[in-house]
DNA sequence: TGTACATCAGTGAACGCGCGTTCACTGATGTAC
DNA sequence: TGTACATCAGTGAACGCGCGTTCACTGATGTAC
């Protein structure tokens, strides 16, 4: 009979990153503290310090469990992609389906969303690898881009200016309706905002003659 | 005679929003706490009550004065733009001016940007009559794609959309920069950054396929 | 012009809160022999 | 197989901090007569 509360709790640094993660989808990245996650998990807050340094090492922790999260939902839209003849439709419905993926987890899921993203302020990951792993939004956007420049339907010369345009676009939008002057709009108001802004800049995007 | 430190300050309520926009100005919306703005002003904590029901009311003060001065750095760039025979090119160059603008003052004023925009969770103003009015930074982009729609030189059905994707756009970039991975960059970097998306949006935009 | 008094705009001390972090400790685990 | 002991992973109490807010107060101002 295994004793429901044992003294060690054999995965303790899981436990507090689920918890912290928990927490930001709850109350965003100000809910992420050393405390509360102890909390959650019911362990003293100093046990925690067995695990991390300290409240950034915790932190961090959360935002890339945030991220991998993001990146899981973009994936789910482009697992439901359908296969096209020409393959620059078909990149440029995977570019589309990443971009809807991307809204769809911040909309879903403010808290992680903002978690991923921000209070960066000071902390600075140096190490920025990550923005080229295709397994991280960053890289997976520059990864079908590259596959269009590639195909010839995107100008060489336009790639960083296009990775900006389209994160930013996506970021922005995002945030106005998390955490900014739309956050009081309803969910239907909010999802017929994302639709109207991907039109018209799909259509901007796609136009022949935005490339001459 | 007038002694250096008289009881009663005769303009305390207007020197706590100048504190608190400095704070902000400093360390972000985090910074504005009422403790903190009567600090500075050299006042009890206390006296700050008898000019706002709570932090609440001292930080939405804030906000107002860090948008009135977004508004400010966006008319800056208006100016100076020049005229331009053709009404069509005039407006562009508005709109063009008033992005500039808007990113100037985020790089600029970090923590003013950040407390215009966002915090905005739980609060929520209800009273979104400042998103039409022509002086706010909404109001202003309002105007320009406005005139434009006029012009015939964007299609009525995309005003909705335009708007959301420009706004969304500069917002976005703004935040990616100073709040986001990108947060490391120098100076000269994130503003070949503006410059790179910028041009690849405007190309975008005016492109005459794009509104068939 | 002078004065009594209501009102206004501050002070100073204190409250309770949750936070990050540290300290000395103890219970549980596992390894050497 | 049994035991001594080092090591590991927790506990419990406490620290100092800055915050928002409230209380009873006092100094300054201005108005009625």
């Amino acid at each position: 009979m295994v004793p429901r509360k044992p003294y060690h709790h054999g995965d303790l640094r899981n436990a507090l990153v689920q918890a912290a993660a928990q927490l930001a989808s709850r109350g965003g990245p100000e809910a992420v503290t050393v405390r509360a996650a102890a909390r959650e998990v019911g362990v003293t807050p100093t046990a925690a310090y067995r695990h991390f340094a300290g409240h950034e090492e915790l932190f961090m922790a959360a935002k890339e469990e945030a991220t991998s999260r993001l990146a899981d939902a973009m994936r789910a839209r482009l697992a439901v992609v359908a296969a096209e003849d020409d393959p620059v439709e078909h990149i440029q419905a995977r570019l589309a389906a990443i971009g809807r993926g991307y809204l769809d987890f911040a909309l879903a899921e403010p808290g992680l969303y903002q978690t991923a993203f921000g209070r960066d302020a000071g902390l600075a990951m140096k190490d920025d690898s990550h923005l080229s792993d295709p397994e991280h939004p960053h890289g997976m956007l520059m990864g079908e881009i590259e596959a269009l420049i590639r195909l010839g339907a995107l100008p060489e010369d336009d790639r960083t200016g296009i990775e900006l345009t389209a994160w930013g676009l996506v970021h922005g939008l995002a945030l106005l309706m998390i955490d900014g002057p739309f956050v009081g709009a309803s969910t239907p108001e909010k999802e017929a905002m994302v639709n109207e802004s991907l039109r018209v800049f799909r259509r901007m995007i796609w136009s022949p003659s935005g490339r001459d």
